[in-house]
DNA sequence: TGCCTTTATTGACGGCGGTCAATGAGCTGT
DNA sequence: ACAGCTCATTGACCGCCGTCAATAAAGGCA
């Protein structure tokens, strides 16, 4: 486990032992729409176990991904601040387990203890930090490097880096992966393939992927010509 | 002025009012570094008149732009919320007058009165959904829905709005603007030339254009495929 | 286990957009 | 006002990446 995994471990737990007394525990189905884009209600959701995917959907029906909540994941906090609606819709991946405050919940409890907010908003930082990440990849030219760049971020969010081998599994289907990053299915295959002739990454099963030379992938992902 | 506008510039003077007795006045040079990428000191500013850019030096040495400010915003507290260093490099592009609270500053702020510290989440929050937007821009395809979707949210944040003939005016360089959405300057040029032919767009100076069409405008920014 | 559906990979092809170069328009300073 | 420079625009060309289609592999379910 990474210094920044446990990290991560500690700053959720620390944040739901701030908020327990005021959780309800909850469950989503597979499937099902935790909020839509344009609610102003408010959820703010501590995820056990399960996947949720924030995501927005386009004029033309296409949906577009904005993240991947995997377990012990702090989410649904913009509308508390801002009080304007959510931007994106958020759906749950696989059946998820998950404790929640709502909106007038959590408005009591900041009034109770102000430090709350404080907790609040280190995640919320931490998201915009993770935007301007995304921001950058997204910006980039070529294929090669953005695929590069962000198989070294999930590396970052998942637990797995003994150094040795490195397993990265992708967090959704290859398929919104690769529009994640503004790619193409195909693409975004024809760039794995170019990593795994080059010896720098191996095919385990599908989407999932073993990191055979961590530094050949930096160099890639820093290859961009921007 | 929009609605929008009159929200912003409401937003910034209550916040304003809000942190004035915390303020110290400052004046930035043209060119000026008011902070680097890794710095942790932090700096509250409040900018009065300039432009500030934000930008993200790559490890090839070219600067990708996150964000231009301008004149009555709000800006710097990452660092206040979770003490991680800034995230990019902050330039004043033209001589700048503004009020600042230091890091400390701000922490005896924010002690005195916690309240200070919803004003700035707000500020925060509203940062996030801006990056939303960005991210959006950049995952769709094609360079006129990006270049389209990019002129209409220049519209959002500048005053001019006066329904017959918006005026908008590129806040940086053509070239920086292209390379903030991804493209290069010539089919950023490219776009909006095709943009003119079909009589949306007309332009007046260098980098400063009038909507003639915003209607059309807004078809083309939703014509993305993605 | 076997069938069927879904999803990833590979190939061929065409168009969009990036590159390079030349021209033109717009600022700056003297 | 003129000179000189910077920066936007336009043109020609080409390579990359998106599209379409076919194949292969992997899950899902009875």
């Amino acid at each position: 486990m990474t210094q920044y995994e446990k990290n991560r471990e500690q700053d959720y737990k620390e944040t739901h032992k701030t908020f327990s007394k005021f959780l309800k525990p909850r469950k989503f189905r597979k499937g099902q729409l935790l909020w839509s884009e344009g609610d102003t209600d408010g959820l703010l959701v501590f995820l056990k176990t399960g996947r949720v995917k924030i995501y927005r959907l386009l004029p033309t029906g296409k949906a577009i991904t904005l993240y991947i909540f995997g377990a012990n994941t702090v989410f649904g906090f913009m509308p508390f601040f801002d009080d304007a609606p959510y931007p994106a819709y958020a759906q749950a991946l696989d059946n998820c387990e998950a404790e929640v405050i709502s909106r007038t919940g959590l408005r009591q409890a900041v009034h109770q203890d102000p430090d709350l907010s404080i907790v609040l908003m280190k995640h919320l930082a931490k998201r915009l930090r993770d935007a301007f990440d995304t921001i950058e990849r997204l910006q980039s030219k070529g294929t090669d490097p953005k695929v590069a760049s962000a198989l070294l971020a999930l590396v970052e969010n998942s637990s797995n880096s003994s150094h040795a081998h490195i397993i990265i599994s992708l967090p959704i289907s290859s398929h919104e992966y690769a529009q994640s990053l503004g790619l193409t299915p195909e693409s975004f295959s024809r760039s794995i393939t170019r990593l795994v002739d080059k010896s720098i990454l191996k095919r385990l099963q599908r989407n999932r992927f073993q990191i055979l030379n961590s530094e050949a992938l930096k160099e890639v992902a820093e290859s961009a010509i921007w």
